[in-house]
RNA sequence: GGGGGAGUAGUUAAGUUGGUUAUAACGCCGGCCUGUCACGCCGGAGGCCGCGGGUUCGAGUCCCGUCUCUCCCGCCA
């Protein structure tokens, strides 16, 4: 070992002891007769006394600069009353400092690290690894390695087996586009990069591996966003002969592990609630703010209104209503005209409010709000609210409202929409406005964590663009129990009216409104699968070529299974409350996909093309 | 694919309706300083104002293009 101790540790127990440390000079205060350093390690800093050594040997003290990285050896010894440092866990002592070797010196720093001021992100991103020294960067690649751990031993108890599933795969024509590895030894031909091990891990279950699971990479090749990265963590895993029931009670297990707390529970809230309730299937129940639907009873009342004249002229209008109570919020004009603001950058949908102030109408559109129209209002109101307590839901939340009064003071936002089948999302923008704004709402509070069990998704979802039907979850996904029949009894001819009402055994795990994982039950029988396909438009053809495999692996014995997977990076920020995924990841690429450190990607050399049977389509 | 923001010293920023030598703080270099811990004080060096074009007597400032970063929409089960 280079060293005896560790910096952060040394406490005035170790007065008098002789030790050699290592580390990186994290200050040096030079006063004159007396010089100082501090040397930093990953358990923290110690301060140096360097005033003997330094007039001993000057020209080593100076290459001692911030950050270079050096071993020193010396003496703990306890420092004056006087300048004992409560702030630091060591303050109470220093090392009178005797040798010095440089391991390396430092050339002139491309940024100020430690400091308070932010530098730019491309900056930070060319030099990651000065970046990665920050306390803060530190505690979260800890923290996240703490997570993982955790999670192994979870699994290992719960009988669960990691394995490894490749990397190099097969392009699949569901969701996402794939990252493609060309083939050296077959022209013409790719890899994929997997999007998740999904078919893998369903024949790992055809294998007899019965629990499986694995915390591995997946790559998507779509742009990027603040959250989003090309390549991003997965706690991944299936299990045989198990019930939707069972993935919860694991489901539960997991987040309570993480969030190391016994308290948590993931409440069930099925897909359709959510999206009437909250316009949302990732809805932030930290707080309440339910829309309530008032299209049949405001069409009469409305219909004399100039602002709802065209789209209550429309058959598929939809209007909604929410009601925001002074206890979260008192709104200004500016406030109010901000959120309008907000929510209008969609044509189809518009968003005007009312106030009411001691039982009197003002602003927006009070002037054409009856008072059996709000009256109606309320009652519908007060019967959602009664439904989110008896489904245990945002129940201790400010915004929960159970009595007549509770709508004497504060302001109703009246959304309308020409076409939608459940709550226009502007109910859902609204929510999430009012839940940013929580300086001023204080709808939540901090280490708040609400879960939910957002479960009974459609099976399928109806493309405009493609006009056809593709798969809400992934077509691997088990139609519901219940309606299996309904299921078989589809089509593939476009004709398939009723096909959206069928429900899955698909579910997602959501926290503080960000979907943190999702799973289902999976098809085992070939016949199933192969209907599944047929509906979502693949001809008999491709099905053989895309999932002959999986169809001919159902055959063989394949045990009825289900599984789930998280997301990994989405988990880590929630608990690090940042809202920025390069905070959770080591080495990240900026939102062109590059990375600014590496240069990657790089330009291929003709060579490299050769090799692969590749050309550019144009000159570079 | 579309929209917003940003790019000035090593770093973070200021820079007025276009007008002398482009400011400051931190960092760096030199000097002073015996109890600091964001040490302090004095002095100094350091600039292709992202890049290319245009308007103008004159551009960091106005216009066009372009590159990069960043945030959002589309997209991402």
């Amino acid at each position: 070992m280079l060293r005896s101790h560790t910096n952060g540790t040394l406490r005035s127990q170790d007065d008098n002891q002789q030790v050699s440390l290592c580390g990186w000079i994290h200050r040096l205060r030079d006063l004159g007769g007396l010089i100082l350093a501090d040397l930093r390690d990953h358990s923290g800093l110690v301060q140096l006394n360097l005033t003997d050594f330094g007039s001993k040997d000057p020209k080593r003290l100076k290459q001692m600069r911030r950050e270079s990285v050096v071993r020193v050896s010396g003496r703990v010894s306890k420092r004056p009353t006087e300048s004992i440092n409560p702030q630091l866990p060591s303050g109470e002592v220093e090392i009178a400092v005797t040798a010095v070797e440089i391991f390396n010196e430092v050339q002139d720093l491309p940024f100020i690290f430690d400091a308070q001021v932010q530098t730019k992100e491309a900056l930070k991103l060319k030099y990651r690894y000065l970046d990665l020294r920050s306390p803060q960067l530190q505690t979260n690649l800890r923290k996240r390695a703490k997570v993982c751990s955790e999670m192994r031993k979870l699994f290992e108890a719960e009988g669960f087996c990691e394995v490894n599933t490749p990397i190099l795969y097969k392009p699949t024509p569901e969701g996402a586009r794939d990252f493609l590895v060309p083939s050296r030894h077959y022209p013409g031909t790719a890899y994929a990069l997997p999007q998740s091990p999904q078919i893998l891990k369903q024949l790992l279950m055809i294998a007899g591996m019965e629990r499986y699971y694995q915390i591995t990479n997946c790559f998507r090749d779509e742009d990027l966003r603040s959250d989003r990265q090309p390549e991003f963590g997965q706690l991944d895993l299936e299990a045989s002969f198990i019930t939707q029931a069972w993935l919860h009670d694991l489901a539960q297990k997991i987040c309570r592990n993480i969030w190391n707390s016994s308290s948590i529970s993931l409440k069930p809230l099925c897909y359709s609630d959510a999206m009437n309730w909250f316009g949302s299937d990732k809805p932030d129940l930290r707080f309440a703010l339910p829309a309530i639907d008032i299209t049949t009873s405001c069409s009469k009342a409305l219909s004399a209104a100039p602002p709802f004249a065209d789209i209550l002229s429309t058959k598929t209008h939809k209007i909604s209503a929410t009601f925001a109570s002074d206890k979260i919020m008192n709104f200004s004009r500016k406030n109010l005209d901000d959120l309008i603001t907000h929510m209008q950058n969609n044509h189809e949908h518009k968003t005007f409010y009312f106030k009411v102030a001691q039982k009197t109408l003002s602003g927006g559109i009070a002037k054409w709000i009856t008072p059996e129209l709000l009256e109606n209002m309320e009652n519908l109101c007060l019967e959602v609210h009664k439904q989110l307590q008896q489904a245990d839901l945002a129940t201790s939340s400010p915004s929960m409202l159970n009595h007549k009064t509770d709508f004497s003071h504060g302001v109703w936002f009246v959304s309308a929409v020409t076409q939608h089948h459940h709550m226009p999302d502007t109910v859902s923008r609204l929510r999430s406005y009012l839940g940013d704004n929580e300086t001023k709402t204080q709808l939540k509070k901090p280490g708040e964590y609400a879960f939910l069990w957002l479960h009974s998704f459609p099976l399928f979802t109806w493309d405009d663009d493609t006009q056809q039907l593709s798969a809400t979850h992934h077509p691997f996904t088990l139609p519901a129990i219940e309606h299996q029949e309904l299921f078989f009894a589809l089509h593939n001819d476009n004709a398939n009216n009723n096909a959206t009402a069928i429900l899955s055994e698909a579910f997602d795990v959501v926290c503080n409104g960000y979907e943190i994982g999702g799973g289902s039950l999976r098809i085992y029988k070939a016949d199933m699968q192969q209907h599944m396909f047929s509906i979502l438009g693949l001809s008999p053809q491709q099905i053989q070529k895309q999932f002959g495999f999986l169809i001919e692996a159902l055959r063989y014995g394949a045990p009825p299974h289900g599984g789930m997977a998280f997301g990994l990076d989405r988990i880590m920020m929630l608990l690090l409350e940042t809202n920025n995924i390069r905070d959770v990841i080591a080495f990240p690429k900026t939102t062109q996909g590059n990375c600014l450190m590496s240069g990657a990607p790089q330009k291929l050399q003709d060579e490299d093309l050769k090799d692969l049977h590749l050309k550019h389509s144009q000159p570079i």
